[in-house]
DNA sequence: CGGCTTGCTGAGCAACGGTCAGCACGCTAC
DNA sequence: GTAGCGTGCTGACCGTTGCTCAGCAAGCCG
């Protein structure tokens, strides 16, 4: 009786094992709390030893820290208008494209969320790049200063908050939607022009 | 040449000892992530075994509870109103009140927003309750519908939201203030008047 | 003193993160 | 074809951590 046929262990490169790597973390991120989700699992799924995970990051963090980025990329990229959009329709289209994200993917938006702004420190770090990096995005498409500029300081704060403001009513809107589509999206921009109003 | 005096290990009643390990779980939460923070650590600041951690409580998870818990009903009786305060100015009060609980605690308040809103699901949860009761807390003083009542629901998730969008201006604000403490809160109060307008 | 309750401990287990020496696969050189 | 070599990859091992359990010991009654 011969053993099972143990799966073909294939032998990749290093980007592409770094890849599938990656892209497990990206599956199991949504349905496991970051601190549930074991190396044992993650090497598991990809039919590989503990110890070849440990050769592409040389942490458990660090590997965390990886997946992290790359659901963050995910939602830059997503959000980032494509050149055929027009300047003026910039901040409506990212503000719609935003929703249409959380709309999609929910459980899987709100775990990152969570999950990068939780616990641990070197991951939360990902995660305030991400959002840094999309407030100027937004003022980018708002018009408002260059990125990283010496723009007044309260009216950054004030779209950074006001994204704050977003994810939480967005997140809410779509565990129980009480008003329209539009009418969330034009609450949202409306409570963002009078913001920066002042 | 007798033993280093083992620390005289007292015998505490239950409530005691309860009350002694939610206190330093208190004073280690904010100065160090709460997955780092080993059942050891505590026991070894308690001048106890493990064992009777465990004891006291099932799980490091139930223990985790048991601090977040601690450190929500801090601030929420913080920032109830006492008697004296009139009925008209108790938004104001509450929301000066929140300011300097966070400018007081800084790192303190941002950790336990942080660990409870990150990672484990079971702690998250007694985060989302304290949302909630703080919202009705604001809704009360608002005089907006009872708590837990049927007023509209979109009203309902608008507090909700602008205590996110609070929450991150007071703490970017706590980090850089970019203008005085008195227009920070008459910002904040014309913002949530405008939200409740419409 | 004996017996009861109950605060408390130490030894021990399984699971996890992380290390290390070395195997084996696939390539080129002769 | 086979000797050599880079490198993808593994198994065995270690220390720590969460958690269990049988039982000690301190007080309090009769």
């Amino acid at each position: 009786m011969t053993a099972p046929a143990p799966p073909p262990r294939s032998r990749r490169s290093a980007a592409d094992r770094r890849e599938q790597l990656v892209g497990i973390g990206l599956q199991l991120l949504p349905t496991t709390p970051v601190q549930e989700l074991t190396i044992d699992e993650v090497a598991r799924r990809a039919g590989i030893s503990r110890s070849l995970l440990f050769h592409y990051f040389p942490s458990k963090r660090d590997y965390y820290r990886a997946v992290t980025r790359a659901a963050a990329d995910l939602l830059r990229t997503h959000l980032t208008p494509p050149d055929g959009v027009p300047a003026a329709d910039r901040p409506a289209w990212m503000l719609d494209r935003y929703v249409g994200w959380v709309e999609t993917y929910r459980e899987t938006h709100l775990a990152f969320v969570r999950g990068a702004a939780g616990g641990d420190p070197w991951v939360a770090e990902v995660y305030e790049e991400t959002r840094e990096a999309l407030v100027d995005l937004g003022m980018g498409a708002l018009g408002i200063g260059a990125p990283g500029g010496l723009e007044d300081p309260l009216r950054r704060q004030l779209v950074r908050s006001w994204f704050a403001f977003t994810e939480d009513l967005v997140h809410q809107w779509v565990r129980e939607p009480a008003t329209s589509r539009e009418d969330l999206l034009a609450l949202l921009t409306d409570v963002l022009g009078r913001l920066l109003d002042r």
